[in-house]
RNA sequence: CGGGACGUAGCGCAGUUUGGUAGCGCGCAGCGUUCGGGACGCUGAGGUCGCGGGUUCAAAUCCCGCCGUCCCGACCA
């Protein structure tokens, strides 16, 4: 390909409404133009990029024995309704009616299309197990789309899914993707992890995120500083303290006034937050509930949500800390009824002679103990995460890292299959609903989040795997006839040896190509000018490195070719 | 949906406070000189100042409404 001839218009300032870098290097670079908010044309170098991880993905997907077919994105609103998810997603479904006045929607993901298509069509348990796939754009209404490609309305994804008689075949088709999407992300030459993620509110079931490591990324993991522990921050249990041991203190009442908070309570006694219980009233299905966590942490409403669903959770109200009899800013967990549940976080077995409330205004207690002043039903963890809580296989500090989910996989079960009639007919004759799993990758936002992990002031660093191109061979003197034919010979010769190469032979000074070619990132380029020919030389620049070398210009195209041969 | 900022030439911005001929840089077109890290000179094209209404002799500028874009938050496969 040749850069004059190519539309790839690259700009020289930032523009105005980029800010992370990704989305500013993609526009600067010519691979993506904004249409509105959240939705973007993909440009011929961007195009190119996202073919080669397309390949990436089918190759692995075809490789692991999935198969591809094309889903329609314009779909019948009525199976959404039938699995809850029209309801669940809610305003983030783009709607539209047809002429007739039937409700349809954009696909957002594709379960409930491909559950019927598999129920209508293959009945018999000796077809089983399958895995479809496809690789299509999807629709998602976002409340706030940002960071261009990372959280848009409209983003291309591989969305799979899988076919089984029972749960066991479901986990070994589970399996094969786990698999697969680990060969694609190290072919992609990303930095990932894989964290066992957060049970969503359908579904439910195991399942897994490939997270990209990124310091712009939305989604927040949890790992050990000597990497023996990953996990998603909601599903992250540190190691519980050692027991504390007896109290040594009588417990007896002090005069605080005016400590409605921990750290009004902190401040007036001369003590650490964290030597004070911290006792969190809920309402949970109606019951009056005392969380209990030391003063310096928070209760993790979404844990206890989890500990006892499916009854509905709810912090106390002014009202009800009236109607129920205890005293707001100063409620301590002596003294409590049966009627009250008690449950108490890990962290609060480290702890002794605890400063909490004493149920009564402006005054506290000083000396509670587990056991001797009050009770506790139930030891759970139920704080949330904090850096530096303890790892649970080897005690190391755990710290919070960010990062961009590029794939998602579920063990879906019978949640979509069972609401939608999706059966087979099994060995012993009767129906059943397909066991499913489904296994989506982002394919545009893999494109962001390389370029989040690969690049510097100058501009995007592609791996070999991504690049638009691997080579650019960039003619420094576009006037003078011989720099242009070896230019030309050596950009014929490379595409004859198979390197995707691209030669800039556009009538612009030399310095704009160089911004240029180390702005859209290519890993190699090979510099053809008349300073060089007149001694019999290229000169060749490794992108990631900046490390730059010459060749003979006889020799040119070998040393290319091994030059990219080590590129990463 | 709550909070904030912005909208003036293709891009980046000034001008709005204090109403009075619409500007700068880059880019673009032509000519010439340059030619290995975003060259230089001359000439030139390019504008519903986001949209609608209002105030005024006069609105990019003041007032009202709307739309769009970005940032923070809430939400989220």
């Amino acid at each position: 390909m040749r850069l004059s001839c190519l539309f790839a218009p690259t700009l020289r300032e930032d523009p105005a409404d980029a800010e992370i870098p990704s989305h500013r290097l993609l526009l600067r670079a010519g691979f993506i133009r904004p249409v509105m908010a959240g939705v973007y044309t993909t440009l011929p170098l961007g195009l190119r990029t996202m073919r080669k991880i397309e390949r990436i993905v089918r190759e692995e997907m075809d490789a692991s024995g999935a198969q591809e077919i094309r889903m329609p994105i314009v779909l019948p609103a009525d199976p959404w309704k039938a699995t809850g998810r029209y309801e669940l997603y809610g305003d983030v479904m783009f709607k539209l009616t047809d002429r007739h006045d039937r409700e349809l929607v954009l696909g957002p993901t594709q379960e409930e299309v491909a559950a019927p298509l598999i129920a209508g069509d293959l009945p018999s348990y000796r077809d089983l197990p399958i895995n479809v796939y496809q690789v299509e754009w999807k629709y998602r209404d976002e409340f706030r789309p940002r960071f261009g490609l990372l959280r848009g309305r409209e983003f291309l994804m591989k969305d799979a899914y899988s076919f089984d008689r029972d749960e066991e075949g479901m986990r070994e088709s589970y399996r094969i993707m786990y698999e697969a999407y680990e060969r694609v992300f190290e072919r992609c030459g990303l930095d990932f992890v894989v964290v066992e993620a957060d049970p969503g509110q359908i579904g439910g079931g195991v399942n897994h995120e490939f997270m990209a490591r990124a310091s712009v990324g939305e989604d927040l993991f949890v790992e050990c500083e000597n990497g023996d522990y990953l996990a998603d921050t909601e599903a992250a249990r540190p190691m519980a303290p050692e027991p504390a041991g007896e109290g040594t203190e009588p417990m007896v009442e002090v005069d605080t006034p005016d400590t409605p908070t921990i750290e009004a309570l902190a401040a007036f006694l001369g003590v650490e937050p964290s030597r004070t219980l911290k006792c969190v009233m809920f309402d949970v299905a109606g019951r009056s509930t005392a969380v209990l966590v030391p003063g310096d942490r928070e209760v993790s409403v979404n844990k206890l949500e989890k500990l006892v669903f499916p009854a509905k959770v709810r912090v106390f109200e002014d009202g009800d800390f009236e109607a129920r009899g205890f005293v707001k800013g100063y409620v301590g967990p002596q003294g409590f009824g049966e009627d009250v549940l008690v449950v108490a976080d890990h962290l609060v077995r480290g702890g002794r002679d605890w400063i909490t409330g004493s149920n009564a205004r402006d005054r506290h207690v000083r000396g509670a103990n587990v056991g001797r002043d009050f009770r506790v039903d139930r030891w759970e963890d139920v704080v949330e995460f904090r850096e530096g809580d303890r790892c649970p296989v080897d005690g190391g500090s755990l710290r919070i890292g960010r990062s961009i989910v590029v794939g998602h996989i579920y063990q879906l079960g019978t949640n979509y299959s069972a609401p939608l009639g999706a059966r087979f007919v099994d060995e012993d004759g009767t129906e059943k609903p397909y066991v499913m799993g489904s296994y989506g990758i982002g394919i545009s936002r893999i494109m962001a989040a390389a370029v989040e992990q690969r690049h510097d002031d100058l501009g995007i660093v592609w791996s070999k795997a991504l690049a638009p191109f691997e080579v650019v061979v960039l003619v420094a003197n576009q006037d003078d006839e011989r720099v242009c034919a070896e230019g030309e010979r050596i950009y014929r010769e490379l595409g004859q040896m198979g390197v995707d190469v691209l030669i800039d032979d556009r009538e612009l000074t030399a310095g704009v190509k160089f911004a240029d070619a180390d702005l859209i990132g290519y890993p190699v380029q090979v510099v053809v000018g008349r300073r060089g020919i007149e001694q019999g030389s290229v000169d060749l620049k490794l992108r990631a490195t900046g490390e730059r070398s010459s060749a003979a210009l006889v020799d040119a195209t070998r040393a290319v070719v091994d030059l990219l041969a080590s590129a990463p």
